[in-house]
DNA sequence: CAAGAATGTGACTATATTTAAAAAAATATC
DNA sequence: GATATTTTTTTAAATATAGTCACATTCTTG
């Protein structure tokens, strides 16, 4: 019986990896969890906690060996494989998105772009073609389309995740600011980029009114 | 004594506040923590404990005022004021930032974009100027600016909050792949894209290896 | 081969969430 | 119009989850 890993957990992942590849380009070969959490603010024996979730990688009196870690993290993120995947809107965050260097880097390839504008149709970004929303269908039944980013308003999103799950798509990285209701077996990732504005302001003002509290 | 509000729950209040926004939207009156549980999948006893937080804006046997509700939400996400935000980097991001509809219609107003690029100097986006990043000190000490978005690169981005932080602002928007460094007064928000996709892939995984696991 | 270093793991502590009990307000009933 | 009943929030207690600590075990290294 395998033991589900906590979100909190998967969410601390990527961070690892970025740290890891830091201290990779460093040339640096090996590392404790003392020292590596000194580097990330957080304690070591959660690192090692973290990671044992996933296997021991480490080796007692030794550490961590800087290559090997990052490649096994790299491993449990999905990034030792190709994802195809395809954008939703040709809007600034849409092109933003589809022309993101470090994604093609990562595995993560934009096979389209997708938008609702007649006169984008056929446009080039960074190598990949704009096609209409109408095409969109058709394209996924000939592509195996891995993840779809939604980067169009609300109402748009809603239509278009009608369609992305009754292809079969498994995997919806949304930008827009509604949570989808998909079925059990499609996975969504929000990236609620009000909401996270919207934290960042509450955060200033718990902070201003306990500056301004007679403690 | 007030008690210090968790980040858990502050991340929870603009999912509240969206979905009260619908409700006022429709012109619902009232609603019972219990509704909005069903509605927002998640139990009605951590929605009256995350409010109560804050204070008790619900009355026994009524339920929740919905128009109050939202008003007192937005309240609390310092939405009643106006903030002064700029944008640093008029790449894509930058200008998705920058052009977005909904941060000004809820008080955030982005008051000036910042590159390195000479081309784009004095060119106009949505009413607001692209200026050069060597006018970026200038502009923050003579205009109030409460906070600063990064949609630069890693380097660019550490040389530009040295720059943010001397100058004294308090709150920054986080989009570069890196931690920031800052002083304990000043408040990072971190959108980690690349993080958030590979989450998703890493939950992919999960999924595809759970399925295929004999249980 | 022995001393030191650092992981992996189980026990403990803290935090977060849910359940349960109590109190208050609104509506229904006589 | 007073009283009983229902609704639903509050407050408190219990459970579950997450994070930390500490040590026995294992590996490295001189």
């Amino acid at each position: 019986m395998k033991k589900e890993i906590s979100q909190v957990v998967i969410k601390r992942m990527p961070r690892y990896y970025r740290y890891l590849g830091e201290l990779l380009e460093q040339g640096i070969e090996r590392i404790s969890s003392k020292d590596l959490s000194d580097l990330m603010n957080v304690t070591a024996s959660q690192i090692r906690q973290d990671l044992n979730n996933f296997g021991g990688f480490g080796q007692q009196g030794y550490g961590y060996n800087v290559p090997s870690l990052y490649e096994e993290i790299g491993k449990i993120l999905g990034l030792d494989r190709e994802h195809n995947m395809i954008v939703i809107g040709a809007g600034n965050l849409g092109l933003a998105l589809a022309s993101h260097a470090s994604f093609d880097k990562q595995g993560f390839m934009v096979r389209g772009i997708f938008d609702i504008r007649p006169e984008l149709n056929g446009k080039m970004v960074n190598n990949v073609s704009i096609m209409l929303m109408d095409d969109l269908e058709e394209f996924l039944k000939e592509n195996k389309i891995d993840i779809a980013a939604l980067t169009v308003p609300k109402e748009a999103a809603l239509v278009s995740t009608n369609i992305l799950v009754s292809v079969g798509i498994k995997a919806i990285w949304n930008f827009a600011q509604v949570d989808l209701e998909v079925p059990e077996d499609v996975l969504v990732q929000n990236v609620h980029l009000s909401d996270s504005l919207m934290r960042l302001s509450l955060n200033v003002i718990q902070r201003e009114s306990k500056k301004n509290n007679v403690n």
